[in-house]
DNA sequence: AAACCGATTGACTGGTCAGTCAACCAGGGA
DNA sequence: TCCCTGGTTGACTGACCAGTCAATCGGTTT
């Protein structure tokens, strides 16, 4: 009864999935890839996963409402709407620092493939721009922050902005040293707060 | 000798791609799918195309290089740096609305599909970023654009910012109506340039 | 020790397509 | 008239792989 395996190989799946869909992509990532990553049986995997994708589906699940709740959170407990969005973008730069891999592939394969995981999951996607998009709004509201933006643009453009980023670091496009982290958080906000012309 | 066949098969075969990928993606439409919508055989895509792989490439470059001739073009011409921001995303915004099915297909099945198309064209999706950059960073140099804040992420922001909202368009996430277009592009190059918060 | 049961194994199957190729057709030139 | 050539056709093949399943293993219960 008192089942305590030392290792759980449904644990061992899903985070050598991570690294075999960060280094192939999740197209060309065969169920024996991951099964030999892990080090278990081909059919393992089907003891614990419905299909292929169904590991993709737990690992973005288990990472999004992480992220969910924490824009919760940010509007919450932000001190200003500007705060807010710093913790935003904080806490999803810090998600890409703390595991690169695990981003990249969600990142990768559900936010940005329209076509086949982001379909699916376009709801769960969705919340998190709508409640960007709240932060925005009740800075209008509140005055802090000019109507005359709609701020369900402002939150896709800040959402794409930050995403574009992790993009860069994914693909070398952009430096990724700890210091362009720090900067990055910041400089999103005063780009999309204060913008770019001096005052 | 003189060749004028009345209907450009060619042509015919990669118009009908753009409507087969736009509406199925590309991984799942089947070459027989892209001859069927062109009303031509089978075996005549490959007559014209190395692979399946090579009709997306070749819609990719045709209007890619469009999108960095327009970059440079308003980098040569715009009156001031916002002004060339303005005119890039004026472009891209008219792209989409001039041709939403194109414009779908390249940024889902290329530009964001990093681990298939993105990569291979990685260098080229990657002039356009720079172009943008040197636009920032001439804005810097002349003194109207703030200097503390890197040229590189603005020119990701700016354009990750833009392909979010494309995005959101392609996906019926935010409203496409023609007024939003317009107001897309100014929306844009205001938050970017004059910053959230009212002066 | 015998029955039990969930975890684990990996060979196998069925279906799917990308790409090939031999044949066919039309129209221009000899 | 009869090649010749390049566009056009679509049946076929070879490779690939997700998912299945019957067999095995190892620990627990009786």
């Amino acid at each position: 009864m008192a089942k305590a395996p030392p290792i759980d190989k449904r644990r061992q799946i899903l985070d050598a999935a991570i690294r075999v869909f960060a280094r192939q992509g999740f197209h060309s990532t065969r169920v024996s890839d991951i099964a030999d990553e892990a080090g278990v049986a081909y059919g393992l995997v089907y003891h614990y996963f419905k299909s292929k994708d169904e590991v993709l589906n737990e690992l973005f699940n288990e990472r999004w409402s992480l992220l969910l709740t924490a824009i919760e959170e940010a509007d919450r407990e932000g001190a200003s709407p500007r705060a807010k969005l710093e913790a935003v973008a904080g806490f999803i730069v810090d998600s890409y620092r703390h595991d690169p891999e695990l981003m990249k592939v969600i990142i990768v394969e559900v936010t940005r493939a329209a076509n086949s995981f982001g379909r699916t999951h376009l709801s769960e996607i969705r919340r998190a721009y709508d409640s960007i998009a709240k932060i925005v709004a009740d800075g209008q509201a509140a005055g802090v922050f000019r109507r005359d933006i709609d701020a369900n643009f402002v939150s896709m453009s800040f959402y794409g902005a930050i995403e574009q980023l992790l993009s860069g670091w994914i693909f070398e496009v952009i430096p990724a040293a700890d210091s362009d982290f720090d900067q990055a958080k910041t400089l999103l906000v005063t780009t999309i707060c204060d913008g770019l012309e001096p005052r």
